[in-house]
RNA sequence: GUCCCAGUGGGGUAAUGGAUAUCCUUUGGGCUUGCGGAGCCCAAAAUCCGGGUUCGACUCCCGGCUGGGACGCCA
């Protein structure tokens, strides 16, 4: 609702400047008004006159004749402040009530691409940034009214899946152990192999030129390492709630000539040269070229990754790559590179790096906290917490509760943060599950179910007749306006791609709830009173669950 | 060396160029004859350094310093 008081506000400021010239209504979020704008600075510039002159000029000149959403609005020095109407807040509950559908749809599809781990083991803390990141983006747009399809690109062709392949031919994956940890020992044993005896490497070469070329017994040797392994990474995400749509192998792109047509396609088009029997593409504004074919003829990440984008680029209007802050350089080669091609270029969300106190993480030396470590133990913490509070809860439900607990304390601390701030991982702090995070926001969901409950069992009707003129108190109005804004977020969110601001939303909703539920009593009240505060705490409910839900993260009724 | 990013109270962190810099944590103090105390209130404490642009700079520009990353016929 608070996108349409703006767009309110926005008609009627462009017609309170008629008589003058301007080039952005300046409206900007303030804490002394509902919204406000700082036009009149920029034009006292021009008209060289005070601007404390020029806003009340404005505001004398605004229509309030078509304020529906706008109560008033006032010059407060060289300040316009707007102010939102008792209708406003009645219309914010009541499209509450009706649900919170996006208002505009079929928007376009939307290929969101995240996660992407190799398949050479577990997933570690550095690829729950990217899923997280990836995927609380996915619910973002579909909430904004997109279809959206989420994939993770799988790497089957690095030399790295060749180095796994080899090891898995000269030991056998433990079988009681979770299949992408099994890899991962393999994967490493075979590693430390190859330092020693350099001798092997060349095998390993042979097997990624017969892999590339669908020799049939290499394929189904890679098939069945990089299958065992993403068995084990979807368990992973699947207690994360995490979902992909589609998983896409690399190998595709190069049996199918895809790759081999690109290449071709950028001989013509493109800058490229001769090195040895190697080819390297120079791009624009970029000092290193590109090596887009290796002088045995095989194929590279890179090449590969422009077939993949030109094939996603067919099947959606946007293209959103979640990645990690390495892969900067390769994503600027790759929008230039298909900008060559005539292909749109995808929309990047890069962010940076996570390690250890102990420093960079590494799956090839076997220093990583894995996923699955993490996952467990902070469940067995929230579940300790779950214990400390709710004695009187049985054996299915407390432990239910803490996972929804654990997982959302753990998917909450990686999106709190700016994509572009680098994190050291603490596994204490992680643990900590006390902090004001997702269990803050979830233990509010939690009691305004419980105060729904309450009232249902008394056998006062939510759904009543109610007057939302009486929501008069700092805390009720602030709360109404807080949830006023879910959509601006959201629409927010879906140009800026900046996901932490979701969370950073769904803890200040929280602190508005706890505060109305402090300073107003609701079934204590008078019945009209009552009446309407009950409204406020469904829409208040519907809210905190809804971006919960775009958050990832469970919404438990009690806890 | 070149390029990218970050630098905000003791630690962590937020802030489309706007009014008194957010929140967590920490430390100290307080709130329950209340719908769930995983709550609420009060206090202490910060914009790396130096220039510049601007009516106005945490925010933009230039130069440093510190930390991370990239600069492979790796992915």
């Amino acid at each position: 609702m608070f996108l349409e008081f703006k767009a309110e506000v926005e008609k009627v400021l462009k017609q309170a400047l008629a008589s003058y010239e301007y080039k952005d209504l300046e409206i900007v979020e303030s804490e002394h008004a509902d919204i406000a704008s700082t036009v009149a600075f920029s034009l006292a510039r021009v008209y060289k006159r005070a601007p404390k002159e020029i806003a009340e000029d404005i505001v004398n000149h605004l229509p309030a004749e078509e304020y529906t959403l706008i109560s008033h609005a006032v010059a407060a020095g060289p300040y316009i402040n707007f102010y939102v109407s008792d209708f406003f807040l009645h219309k914010t509950l009541q499209s509450i009530k009706e649900g919170l559908e996006p208002t505009e749809k079929n928007r376009g599809k939307i290929i969101i691409e995240h996660t992407s781990a190799n398949a050479d083991g577990p997933l570690h803390i550095g690829h729950l940034r990217n899923a997280i990141i990836g995927d609380v983006l996915a619910r973002v747009l579909k909430r904004a009214g997109f279809d959206v399809e989420t994939q993770y690109y799988v790497n089957d062709l690095g030399r790295q899946i060749a180095v796994a392949v080899w090891g898995a031919g000269r030991m056998a994956f433990a079988a009681d152990k979770k299949a992408d940890h099994a890899v991962a020992d393999v994967y490493i044993a075979a590693n430390r192999e190859l330092e020693e005896h350099s001798e092997y490497l060349n095998a390993v070469e042979e097997l990624m030129r017969k892999y590339e070329a669908g020799d049939d017994a290499t394929v189904k040797r890679y098939e069945t390492v990089v299958n065992t392994c993403l068995t084990g990474v979807k368990e992973t995400l699947k207690r994360l709630n995490i979902k992909h749509d589609l998983f896409v192998m690399e190998g595709e792109f190069v049996r199918s000539g895809a790759v081999d047509a690109v290449v071709n396609e950028l001989m013509q088009k493109g800058d490229v040269k001769l090195d040895g029997t190697a080819l390297l593409l120079q791009l624009e504004g970029i000092e290193k070229e590109l090596v887009i074919k290796r002088s045995d003829g095989t194929s590279l990440y890179t090449t590969r990754d422009l077939a993949y984008h030109r094939w996603k680029s067919n099947r959606c209007d946007r293209m959103i790559d979640v990645f990690g802050k390495d892969h900067e350089l390769v994503s600027q080669q790759l929008t230039k590179a298909l900008a060559l091609l005539s292909v749109k270029a995808p929309e990047y969300v890069i962010f940076e790096f996570v390690s250890l106190p102990s420093g960079s993480l590494s799956t090839r030396a076997g220093r990583y906290i894995s996923a699955d470590e993490l996952i467990e133990k902070i469940e067995e913490r929230a579940y300790e917490e779950v214990e400390k509070r709710r004695d009187d809860l049985d054996e299915v439900k407390k432990p239910e509760i803490a996972r929804m607990v654990g997982i959302g304390a753990l998917r909450y601390d990686m999106v709190k943060v700016s994509p572009d701030k680098h994190i050291v991982f603490d596994f204490d702090d992680a643990l900590d599950i006390e902090k004001k995070g997702a269990p803050f926001v979830q233990y509010s969901h939690a009691r305004a179910c419980s105060i729904l409950r309450a009232a249902a069992a008394k056998g006062v009707l939510t759904d009543d007749v109610y007057d939302s003129a009486l929501l008069r108190e700092d805390s009720e109005l602030e709360l109404i306006k807080m949830l006023s804004k879910f959509d601006y977020l959201i629409a927010g969110v879906t140009s800026d791609l900046k996901p932490h601001r979701i969370a950073k939303y769904a803890r200040e909703l929280a602190e508005y709830f706890n505060l109305f539920y402090r300073y107003c009593p609701v079934l204590n009240a008078d019945e009209e009173h009552r009446k309407a505060r009950l409204v406020l705490v469904d829409c208040a409910r519907v809210v905190l669950s809804n971006v919960l839900d775009v958050l990832g993260i469970k919404a438990p009724e009690e806890m």
